[in-house]
DNA sequence: GTAAATCTCTACCGATTGGTAGGGGGCCCC
DNA sequence: GGGGCCCCCTACCAATCGGTAGAGATTTAC
């Protein structure tokens, strides 16, 4: 079967380029880690470029899909705000490499990466403008915010806390990485919803049937 | 003279191994760019991994060296809120090339790079650690704050928003790089504030003599 | 039954990698 | 004026890099 072998070297390109980074990762690494030799490997992709976009291509592929979906679900700034978080906690926690890759690209190429990433995200960035903007309006945002910056600045905050777990792992002696991972996560959900939100929409979400730490942390 | 091959040699490695990565930048690019041979070049350093080395520590030199006058200067936690925030703006604006080469170890190496800087940074963020529980107790900074965390986010915030400049840059149309920087620094220093210190606070930080954007961002 | 397509292999390519050996020129000290 | 010392050089090394050529299997299509 053609496809076992192509989703197996992307499986594992995905993980090394996150890893060691893509001029750290030989094909030959890669495809002693499959089991193949590296012809074999060239077969299914022309050129370790190739791979790369793929293994990029297939990333963003979900958020194309998923972005849609969740903001459209709700039309309160809370709830999205609050799915939007979900989403993405969902997304780098099944996979911290994830975070890593999408790190190392925006450093590594800036330039592709806002192309790649730009024209899947720009119309719905612009959606959640509009958003924080009438939540201004209701008197549930701060007028202060700056509403792309914010929205840049959370993106910063998600996927600075899971590519860097292993280090924030071990400040604390004694904690365990996940442990880490969810103590650093709780506080940027906290810091963002109070740097967003006014104290009264603040103090309806608390008074609310059940928290956003328990409705994110508890099922799957 | 020995020094200025030496310092050359490390001004060039350290733009290098920030825009291009460790593995993704080859001795013969240095030492091309410098303007002598590769074999010159490791007469300086034993290695390339030594010459990353040197790199780093002179980044981290500065920061032992600035962390105990700036924490000791101010003792209450608005001032030494300030005087961090101001410091390491001043550091990345410098270069933004370090913001790079940190995320990049952070990344890359991040059992060495706790290593690295935990030595220097652990003593004084502990005393960070505590200025933010006295604050708490002072009723200027919200119980709710993970300090540890706080910090933590607090400098993925920082760095984010300088190594990714590029991508933030073109987000809104027709704004300059040193704008973007500018509007995205603006925006997690209202970020952080909001979210570490309790409302009294922060009215009695707007109300007195001059705001701390204007204080950041006037002179050198 | 056989031809075409699919997949993996061995063998090899030129280029580049980090690093070494050793010679030579300039400079200072005795 | 000669011996070190410092600095940079040419020439070269084995290893690894991404990638190609082409043969041999195995499966599929007719």
């Amino acid at each position: 079967m053609a496809e076992d072998s192509r989703t197996q070297i992307l499986t594992v390109a995905t993980r090394l380029f996150a890893r060691r980074g893509y001029d750290g990762t030989s094909l030959q690494a890669i495809a002693d880690e499959v089991g193949m030799r590296k012809p074999s490997l060239l077969y299914h992709f022309p050129s370790k470029d190739a791979l790369r976009q793929e293994v990029l291509s297939q990333l963003v592929a979900r958020w194309k899909t998923r972005l849609p979906e969740v903001l459209t679900a709700a039309s309160a700034a809370e709830d999205r705000f609050n799915a939007m978080f979900r989403e993405a906690s969902d997304f780098f926690r099944a996979d911290p490499n994830r975070a890593r890759l999408v790190l190392r690209e925006m450093v590594d190429r800036p330039h592709e990466t806002r192309e790649l990433v730009g024209g899947a995200v720009a119309p719905w960035l612009q959606l959640v403008v509009h958003t924080i903007e009438d939540g201004v309006r209701a008197g549930r945002i701060r007028p202060e915010v700056d509403p792309i910056a914010f929205v840049m600045e959370c993106i910063a905050l998600i996927i600075g806390t899971f590519a860097a777990a292993d280090l924030a792992a071990g400040l604390s002696p004694g904690e365990s990485r996940e442990a880490a991972i969810d103590r650093q996560f709780d506080e940027i959900l906290r810091i963002a919803r109070t740097s967003l939100f006014t104290e009264g929409a603040l103090a309806d979400m608390a008074g609310s049937s059940t928290s956003f730490e328990q409705t994110l942390s508890s099922p799957s």
